[in-house]
DNA sequence: ATTATACGACACCATTTAGTGTCATGTCAA
DNA sequence: TTGACATGACACTAAATGGTGTCGTATAAT
């Protein structure tokens, strides 16, 4: 029994500038078939394709077959983990109101 | 005169996992010198002082030299970039509870 | 002064990635 | 039924990635 075990790693889906536009195409439109999607960028169908692939292992594009086309759609859900691992970042992050406040506080 | 250019992505910066447990041991300690953040990994010093040039691209790490070593200190602040843009998908993001109450008002 | 340490810069290599074009298949239209 | 269309699968290629080892140099220790 074949196995749909290629999971990918959802930071390394979105390193890519058009997987990312690809997820912002998807937002703003529900469903998109892959020769649509295509549209929007200067490279060929299979490369987009391949892109969208990649996405789908991420878990963060779900396809289903419509006819003889095939109609993306987005799946958010997995970016809640790289939001869980940010935010714990964001107690680093310089706070310019606490600079401004120990500025005035040196006068 | 030779400028610094070399931008990089803050989101293929944080695609490598080695790359991210870097920004942790970083957030853990305040500042590390390369030789001791080698130790946590299996791989070779050339490899680990590749990666924090990377973050370093990226801006998410700052370096200065003391002594003979490189001191690595982390900055999250384009981080704050990422966030931004997965927050963006929150509003796509399944509501489980919002899914409960439409299956409670089906009864 | 000599030796050991920490590092950056290189040259090098294997693997992955991101793109291409082509072909076979399934579906819709005439 | 014939033909156009949408797609996936595949073979191929150039470039980027992630690692190695080596060498030169600056600093620290003896």
């Amino acid at each position: 029994m074949k196995e749909n075990n290629h999971e990918r790693d959802v930071y390394a889906a979105i390193a890519d500038p058009t997987r990312r536009k690809l997820l912002q195409l998807l937002a703003e439109a529900e469903e998109l078939p892959l020769k649509e999607l295509t549209t929007h960028f200067s490279m060929g169908r299979t490369a987009v394709s391949k892109h969208l692939a990649i996405l789908k292992e991420a878990r963060l594009v779900i396809d289903r077959k419509v006819g003889r086309e095939t109609r993306y759609r987005l799946n958010a859900d997995p970016l809640k983990e790289v939001k869980d691992w940010v935010s714990f970042y964001e107690k680093f992050w310089v706070d310019r109101v606490a600079i401004l406040k120990q500025l005035l506080e040196e006068e």
